[in-house]
DNA sequence: CTTGTGTTTAACTGTCTTGTTATATAACCT
DNA sequence: AGGTTATATAACAAGACAGTTAAACACAAG
């Protein structure tokens, strides 16, 4: 459960990739993931699921909670493909690494 | 219709990173990118098509064909993403960059 | 043990996706 | 015009997906 199918589709929801930047920020608790959607609490349990079997997260207990951390590993699989495809494509590639290399505040999308 | 939804929904099914692959190799119409693939003329053609409205392909008729080829820009708004992302990550991405940096010949190798 | 809180599962619904075959459109060629 | 090739659309079936509410499970605390 851990090709690329898996990464890309886990990546092309919003509310998927929001958690991501949430965690992206630090470890949280699936009630703490919740608190900023609209989307009911079982939705939010089931975009976890996806996110852990496409192993771009683990869950641990911690008591009563469920601890949520990246595992930034998977994300590299994806990676990998699209700068695979770059060595081809460099002509516009180029400018996205100038833009990105320069000290910059980080831009996440709002869910 | 040309947001990361899109772009990492395109991107999620095999046969599209395939065909988008062989485009890489240069154009291509439509009966060549059918040819390597199991699946009848009808699903090439839905997938070109979800590839097109995610900006990752154009297609121009030529003659009685119809030629396919890359749009590479669209690509960069999913890589952007990960990059984006890679900052707060960089404990395993390194790796990868040492990996990918490695043959550092990216420079000028369209086939 | 009983109750409350956090999280997952079950069951259901509506929508989207992927494939199929049959039919239509568009261009080329006598 | 009529026939052939290349590609797209229509109509359909099967399955995946995202959301809901209600119920179950797991642990904590009276």
């Amino acid at each position: 459960m851990k090709n690329l199918d898996h990464t890309f589709a886990a990546l092309a929801d919003p509310t998927r990739r929001a958690i991501l930047a949430r965690l992206a920020l630090g470890e949280a608790t699936v009630g703490e993931i919740c608190a900023p959607f609209a989307i009911s609490g079982p939705a939010i349990s089931r975009h976890l699921k996806v996110l852990e079997q496409a192993a771009l997260i683990t869950r641990a207990r911690d008591g009563q909670h469920r601890r949520c951390r990246l595992v930034p590993e998977a994300m590299a699989g994806a990676a990998e493909w699209i700068q695979t495809h770059r060595r081809f494509w460099n002509d516009s590639f180029d400018k996205l690494d100038a833009h990105l290399k320069q000290p910059s505040d980080h831009k996440g999308d709002t869910p």
